[in-house]
DNA sequence: CTATGCACTTACCAAAAGGTGCATACTTGT
DNA sequence: ACAAGTATGCACCTTTTGGTAAGTGCATAG
């Protein structure tokens, strides 16, 4: 914890700084948050990105193993993603059997680090997520069983 | 390729894949990480999240103002889902023309709090990210221009 | 000689996400 | 009377995303 910090890691006394809306020209961002997401968005890229930032250069198996449940094709497609969004910089040994790793750029490495946050929520709240989560599906799978209920 | 089998659409049924991993009982979060993101990950989540971590309860027709380019049918969806999981409080003054508001829950503010580095990180570098996208989108437009691959 | 691993690539598809527009029930303003 | 605003619901449709399975070229293990 720090003492100057760019937002509001006040009490509950409610209401965040007035970030007000960047109605700028620029790409469109609506605020700061709005261009991280269209960087981030993909449903690996997080995990990537922070993976590699723990690991430093990664070799393509390597993240592959890591990343539980991803496919070559989206492995492989978010990485080209990061790598043209300059988050982060592959690596190609041109060795004989292919030889490859990914490391983070600075960009990416900040990024990352912005990451840690929502990491840490993650883990602190996994137990209630879990539970609103199991609640949502339950009920969803009810729902999906009778048909529709009305009112 | 056999000439034989050209069936597109198998109707794979009840071949209980193979799969060890048991959604029912945990959601399987592999890191903190992940468990968060499966609770933003919605196009307007977050920025939901933060504009009524900024404005306090907020009306709707408030926010849908706010979150500029958002559907009816986008913000309440992506709403009744930050409900469902438990981070915005939707209250209903059951008043004459419909009068709605929401607000964060203590779950919603505290990662409404874990967003705020990512909002500053976007902040810092919106100049950054914006030139590597545009540099991303003019290319990826001269190769749709220029013709396709095969054929 | 075949299998396997490496790091990808490609084609084809299904599902999810997101968008548009109309409808509702009621009130207030013109 | 009529338009507009309020907070949604719903049907329909397009776009994006993600997944599967196969193939590629080379090299080493068996």
């Amino acid at each position: 914890m720090s003492s100057d910090h760019v937002g509001p890691t006040v009490p509950p006394e409610e209401t965040l700084p007035p970030t007000e809306i960047n109605p700028s020209t620029l790409p469109g961002f609506t605020c700061g948050l709005d261009a991280t997401l269209r960087v981030i968005s993909g449903k690996w890229k997080p995990l990537i990105l922070y993976f590699v930032a723990q690991d430093g250069p990664t070799r393509y198996g390597a993240l592959r193993r890591a990343v539980r449940d991803v496919s070559d094709k989206m492995l492989i497609q978010q990485l080209k993603e990061l790598e043209a969004d300059g988050l982060v910089k592959r690596t190609d040994y041109k060795e004989i059997p292919p030889r490859v790793d990914y490391s983070l750029t600075p960009l990416g490495r900040s990024l990352a680090e912005a990451l840690v946050p929502l990491c840490s929520w993650g883990t602190e709240n996994m137990a209630e997520v879990a539970r609103l989560f199991e609640e949502r599906d339950t009920s969803s799978r009810n729902l999906r069983r009778n048909g529709q209920l009305s009112t």
